[in-house]
DNA sequence: ATAGAATGTTAGTGAGCACTAACAATGGAG
DNA sequence: CTCCATTGTTAGTGCTCACTAACATTCTAT
């Protein structure tokens, strides 16, 4: 609606990813807004509740739950791979949201999903998948918990090293080429 | 050396690595030491002072170097679990630290080696192990930093995991048969 | 053009923060 | 016991912060 809230909200989820939100002050916002900080209370009323509105604002609800029960082909690697991006590209769309989280310790951002759990959603999914595919003879008989994991890491640590270590080591390429070595490495057939 | 310091250095290191410099008090260090707020501004005259002081405390140098230097065997599960390990020990070792880092954004830990940068250093030595092991036809012609960045994201993953979601989904012995796994994908011969 | 809503401006309040000054209490070494 | 260094206590300074009050200005719709 409004383009003054919109500004803000810009505003507030740069700053509170990249400081979190103690670190983050108000005139900042408003300054970074470009805005009069008087219109931020005016809106907003605290700085935590535009705190937990940029959240809910943000947050892309990721949608696994489809993806497990419409498109899958069951051959790992094409499984995986998607998984794993549609997982990358949830997490690029939360970014904001996943650092702001990591910087802030216990304040929640948003009412609702957490969006560190996202990948805890993902492995309840994986770890059935890969219970289906063990069962097809297509995997290798080990725990599929372990290996879920195995997969969570390989994404997971992908994104937060885009995130985190800024020098352009890592790309989606990457990502794509390390699930399919790694689905390589856990199928049961050559 | 002194007990008061040697309280006060735990203190602030969990602290701070909870919550991240900003958000972490003077007093509230203190109380947790069991000591007087004065004494915390005598031993150290600077809340920043104690930040990097701790940071000089607790970082282990990783030393990968030495380890690519005299014990490679030259069989990728032997070597990458070895790596995996050492390089997930350090982090283990340096978890405080590293914490520390994500949660202060820009202000720096100690003085010397950015705990960050930690797998970078090790991104190094990777590529040219691999690039050597492809000489010798064990390992896949793909792009050796690919297959390094894959690698890493797997160790950084685990680690990563095991930090932040609290539930204990991941462990050593994940990671080390993720390692398998991954070399398993990523080597010529079956 | 004018009313009413949204924004800006300025000044200020009260709280919490890092940090200091001054002095009292404590504890160990000789 | 005595000296001296280390710690505790208390009170306080100056700063920054989130947030408010009051009034001025601009924008927008009709």
């Amino acid at each position: 609606m409004s383009k003054t809230k919109e500004k803000l909200y810009v505003a507030a989820a740069q700053l509170f990813s990249s400081k979190g939100f103690d670190s983050t002050t108000t005139k900042e916002i408003a300054e970074l807004a470009g805005v009069s900080e008087m219109t931020l209370f005016r809106q907003f009323k605290t700085k935590e509740n535009l705190f937990r509105e940029v959240g809910n604002k943000y947050v892309f609800e990721p949608t696994f739950g489809h993806l497990f029960k419409d498109q899958l082909t069951y051959d790992l690697v094409t499984d995986f791979t998607k998984v794993a991006m549609r997982h990358h590209e949830v997490l690029t769309k939360n970014k904001r949201m996943v650092l702001m989280n990591m910087r802030s310790a216990s304040l929640h951002v948003g009412d609702e999903p957490d969006v560190l759990d996202i990948p805890m959603e993902l492995h309840k999914h994986v770890v059935q998948y890969i219970r289906v595919m063990q069962k097809k003879g297509l995997v290798v008989d080990q725990n599929p918990e372990t290996l879920s994991t195995g997969f969570l890491a390989l994404a997971v640590g992908t994104f937060l090293m885009e995130s985190f270590f800024t020098s352009q080591l890592v790309d989606s390429v990457s990502l794509g080429k390390a699930v399919e070595n790694y689905c390589k490495g856990i199928s049961k057939s050559s």
